[in-house]
DNA sequence: AGCCGATCGAACCGGCCGGTACCATCTGCG
DNA sequence: CGCAGATGGTACCGGCCGGTTCGATCGGCT
């Protein structure tokens, strides 16, 4: 009994339909770029129907930012963890995982970021703010596994590096940015452990 | 003869006037976040006059932008050449003038990546990238008085950190942002050049 | 079949948007 | 002084904004 009251088509289904949609769309155009009317209309779903889901525009933006912040957290976890047991692996495997998103012809920049940027509602700035500390958690993992000094600080850098190479790409260019700052992230990781560099 | 023509209350001044108050509350809200008229009355100034200047509010604020970029590249060349000759001397004043900007009460990330986040204007994004050139051209010069290996990637990493320090200082909290940056620039600059890390 | 809830499509709302027009006022120059 | 240009203040424009409402339709469950 997937739905317990008596319902018909599917509210949930539909809810994720204008949740995956509206991504792609707020991405592409921006979240204050377009206007529910014509965001309906790209969608396929009626003014009323998002507003019953979502309750406001901004409540549609938060769910929509809150599941891509999700989604985009196990998408790089699963990167890390089909990269091996060897820390500077799952370093490079990153990288270059973030390298094939600046080569998506439709990116546009960290979304968390670019929202945070254009929206002052608190709510928003909350989200990109979780999700750098997702961000963060996973790279002091690495750091931590590397044996770094200060595992901590090592992670921030990391951090830096990673969100300073999505805006580099975005705006200057994509062409060999994961590549650079992968060679970058394995530098700060051998000073930081003391070790010799990988490769 | 300063005013060429007969003129009077000075349109030069009322210009700059106008940029200088603009930029502040722009930054501050948002280029979208604020409309023409409530912005002629946080200026003081009639929208009118406001027009006559800049023709369309897209072209205050790219004015408003490029004024921005040069005041703040001047800035930075400032505190590079006033850093002595040695580059690690150099590298350090950047991200302790960075830090100084992050502490300010009124900092919300650096200006042009705001704006071309939100902003599709295709001016705008021009002006953010030269922006970013700016940059990568004083950091690149950085380099290469510190005899690294290839000045031009090392400056790009350079850019990197210096963009990302100033993204997770803005979402994520400045506190230690420039710091721990310009230790990771320095890692990266010994490892380039081949030296010993500085201090 | 018959009901109920989900959905659609479109009309509608007050309000603000960017931008324009008009006129009174002020300032400096001759 | 008197003129010309710069400015302020205000009303106004069409258009779009986010959000609400209503009736028609549709789909699954009993």
């Amino acid at each position: 009994m997937p739905v317990p009251k008596g319902s018909t088509i599917d509210p949930e289904r539909t809810r994720a339909a204008i949740l995956e949609a509206a991504t792609s769309v707020l991405y592409e155009r921006g979240l204050d770029g377009i206007g529910v009317a014509e965001l309906c209309a790209r969608i396929g779903v009626s003014k009323e129907t998002l507003y019953r889901h979502f309750g406001t525009k901004d409540g549609l933006v938060e769910a929509m930012l809150q599941a891509r912040s999700d989604r985009v957290t196990r998408w790089l976890a699963g990167v890390v963890a089909t990269a091996g047991d060897d820390p500077r692996d799952q370093l490079s495997a990153v990288f270059d995982a973030l390298q094939e998103w600046y080569d998506d012809p439709v990116f546009r920049g960290c979304a968390m970021l670019n929202a945070a940027a254009q929206h002052h509602v608190e709510a928003v700035r909350a989200i990109t703010a979780r999700h750098l500390d997702r961000y963060l958690e996973l790279l002091t993992g690495i750091a931590e596994r590397a044996g770094a000094a200060d595992p901590g600080v090592l992670g921030r850098q990391l951090l830096m590096l990673v969100e300073g190479a999505t805006v580099v790409a975005a705006h200057h260019g994509a062409a060999g940015a994961g590549e650079h700052a992968r060679q970058a992230a394995h530098a700060l990781l051998s000073a930081a452990s003391g070790t010799a560099p990988h490769r």
